[in-house]
DNA sequence: ATGTCACGTACCACGTGA
């Protein structure tokens, strides 16, 4: 099974990339983000192409900004738009959207750029990854995170971390709330099989910086330990990113092995009810490299 | 000194967000 994430920075202007590509690399489930169009738009847009190619939708938009969907066609099932309870700025966004495909509880995600340290949307974005923890936490132990989570995990992240110091992305609070999110066991599974690969999967348009490759990190697959178990390939696919009238991100993509039987369960157990059976125990955090 | 792009509104340019 492939799964994969795009920011696709607005589905509309993407429309002659997104439908070669997914021709071209066939995923079976795909997150996207910055659709940029309310639910309408995007299935009058889209909702022919997509079911010709065999996928279900689940979309959560709006008119002008934000706006994430999944397609899958390997099933898509009890759809949730958003963050129920979630933070909004003021009103709540459309940035999340989760829905249950093969068996894996997914997550399509684009987190608040938190624009500058000292604003109120920066203040804005780490409430909402406390949020998306919760929700996340709340949910099956079988869940993988897609998205733009507008953080570089690391200084590795960066193609200058000189030149980030004191901007958003890669302050410590942000990779603190990226970290207690994984901290419920989700595995980065494109650092887990490039350790010490420069990988960036985002490159401003500004200035050549793609051509220079001067970029960052910051779209992200996290996995649970069950799913991390089964990835066969993790890689970013930088030729989407290439030629005419590319998104600035490029597409992660990563393919799972066949799932094992049975154990399904809990992302956290109650502590009133301890998951007795120990067979594939969550660790508290995650292991070192 | 932002070498770009996309948004809406409003016109053939600008402010805003990223």
């Amino acid at each position: 099974m492939r799964v994969t994430t795009w920011n696709v920075n607005s589905a509309k202007q993407r429309v002659p990339r997104l439908l070669p590509w997914l021709d071209q690399r066939q995923p079976d489930v795909v997150c996207l983000q910055e659709t940029k169009l309310t639910d309408a738009a995007f299935r009058e847009l889209l909702g022919g192409p997509l079911e010709e190619r065999g996928y279900e939708v689940a979309v959560h938009g709006e008119a002008q900004w934000n706006g994430v969907a999944i397609l899958s066609r390997v099933g898509l099932g009890e759809v949730v738009a958003g963050i129920p309870d979630g933070p909004g700025f003021p009103h709540p966004e459309a940035r999340a959207v989760s829905a249950t495909c093969g068996g894996i509880r997914v997550h399509s995600v684009y987190v608040p750029n938190g624009r500058t340290p000292d604003s109120d949307h920066y203040h804005y974005k780490l409430a909402w990854l406390a949020a998306l923890r919760e929700q996340v936490a709340a949910g099956p132990k079988e869940a993988i995170v897609c998205g733009d989570v507008n953080i570089a995990p690391a200084d590795a992240d960066v193609f200058d971390p000189a030149a980030y110091v004191g901007h958003t992305h890669v302050t410590a609070p942000e990779r603190d709330a990226l970290a207690q999110l994984q901290a419920l066991g989700l595995r980065d599974v494109i650092r887990d099989r490039w350790p010490d690969k420069r990988v960036f999967t985002y490159w401003d348009y500004r200035a050549g910086m793609f051509h220079q490759d001067l970029g960052m990190r910051i779209d992200l697959v996290l996995a649970s330990a069950p799913v991390a178990g089964r990835v066969q390939a993790a890689w970013v696919d930088r030729l989407a990113r290439k030629g005419t009238g590319p998104s600035d991100h490029a597409p992660v993509v990563v393919d799972l092995d066949e799932a094992p039987d049975g154990d399904i369960g809990p992302m956290v157990p109650p502590p009133s009810a301890p998951v007795k059976r120990g067979k594939t125990k969550l660790p508290q955090s995650p292991p070192g490299q």
